[in-house]
Order: C-alpha cells, then structure tokens, then sequence
DNA sequence: TGGAGCTATATTGCCAGACGATATACCTGC
DNA sequence: GCAGGTATATCGTCTGGCAATATAGCTCCA
C-alpha cells in the first residue's frame, strides 16, 4: 500500500509518539495505527516486534510484562527519557523534511 | 545527520517534485537540495545516481545527454506522464503520513 | 472435548535501498 | 602539469521492512 521506505521513516515517530501518551504493548500499539491511519497503515507482527526490540536494546523504550485478564500476557512499554529526546529529535527531522517538499510543492517557483 | 529512513522516504517526492519544475542533471538536483535544505539534507553521488537510474528504468523519468559549456557533458532528466502521477500518488501517501504524526502531536490526546 | 478464532509475542530469511569508496573524465586557473 | 570543481557510474556493506512460521493463552460452541 504505502512505500516500504515511507512505511521505514514514519515507524518509530509513530511508536515514540504513541508511548509519548502513557505505556503501551505492541499489540495495542498495531491496532492504534490501525485506528490513527484509518486502515492505510498495515503494520504486521513481523514489523512491528522486531522495531520494539531494538528501541528496547537502545534504551529509547523499556518495558515490563503484566498478565491480562483475558489472553497472553503483554509486554507493556514506556518512553525512557532518552527515548523522549530521541522522539523530540525525530519531530524536528520530519517538519524539516515536511517544510522542503512544501515549499516544492508550494506555489512560488523560484524554490532555487 | 537525518536518519536514514528518512531519508530514503523523502528522496523520490522531492526528486519528482524537483523535475515536475522542469528539467535537471543529477548533479544540479544535488545542488537544489542543498539550498533547498539549508544544507540539512547531504545527498550523495553513490545515492542520488542509483537512484535516478531505477527511477529511469521504472520509466518514471528520462534523460537526454548534452554536453556543457564548462565542463562533462550532463544527463538532463524530465518526468515522464508515469513519473508524474507517481508524484502525485507519493504526495498523497506522505500527506497521510503526516497527517497520521500531527494527530500524535496535537494538543488532543483522545487520539484513539 | 476438540477445534476454530482471536489475542499476544518471537524469530528467521529474503530483498530493497542508502551511502562510503572508488574510478573515470572534462575543464579552468595558476 | 596539476589542483580543484564539475559530472556520472558502480561496487560492497549494512540497515531494516515484512512474509512466513512457531508458540501459547483464552473463549465460544458443536
């Protein structure tokens, strides 16, 4: 549906992001992009662990694991503090990225 | 400097976006993208030829060579009627994105 | 009771693509 | 001539998305 490479840049914005608004398990967190995107983002299980596993590994997320009242236990998430820059940084990174095909795609075309 | 995920998410719209204003060589869409990014975005050869090469064989764009006044002979690249609904559809898609990410950043937290 | 279906996480293997390094070559000024 | 800017091409490495596969707990219902 979407370009890998778009699906690739706008992942961790979106899980930061997501745990920026309190703690999360993955699970969750696919069924919320389901929701935010309205069904345009299809993220999969085989994309979205592997992503989780690394923000953990670099100490932008940590996580504990909690029984559920009905199911398999989860794997709740939390921003760490690091992880609360690092997602500071990627906004600026987006918006910056964001103002360039604006002003390309904007009406003035002296964007030289 | 910019992830590059990031990157690589954003360098097709902007070189589409950047040919849709006309024809361009490689190395002068380098150039733009430095003024236009405020030198934040530092493509490179070993990017941005790999790329407009698939862009050429996907018949997105095509190019026609012409020597210079001063210097190599370039390879001047135009949109293709296929490049510039491709452009169209990557505006759309990283609209949505965007779209996505300032739902995440707005002040409404009820964003599920 | 057994199995279909949802919930929930983990991991492997394949493939696309950014980018540093390297090569080639034209032109100008010193 | 040779240093430096212009201009394009390509290889090798590494990152990372994602399909496929495995595991397991829970509920409903025939």
């Amino acid at each position: 549906m979407f370009p890998q490479a778009l699906i690739a840049a706008s992942l961790k914005p979106i899980v930061l992001s997501i745990l920026s608004h309190g703690e999360a398990y993955g699970y969750e967190i696919m069924q919320r992009v389901d929701v935010l995107s309205e069904g345009k983002l299809q993220w999969t299980a085989g994309t979205l662990y592997p992503l989780m596993h690394r923000l953990e590994t670099r100490g932008l997320i940590d996580a504990v694991w909690r029984p559920s009242a009905s199911g398999p236990r989860r794997k709740y998430y939390r921003l760490t503090h690091k992880g609360a820059q690092a997602l500071e940084t990627e906004k600026r990174q987006w918006l910056d990225v964001h103002a360039i095909l604006l002003k390309l795609w904007g009406p003035d075309l002296s964007f030289t």
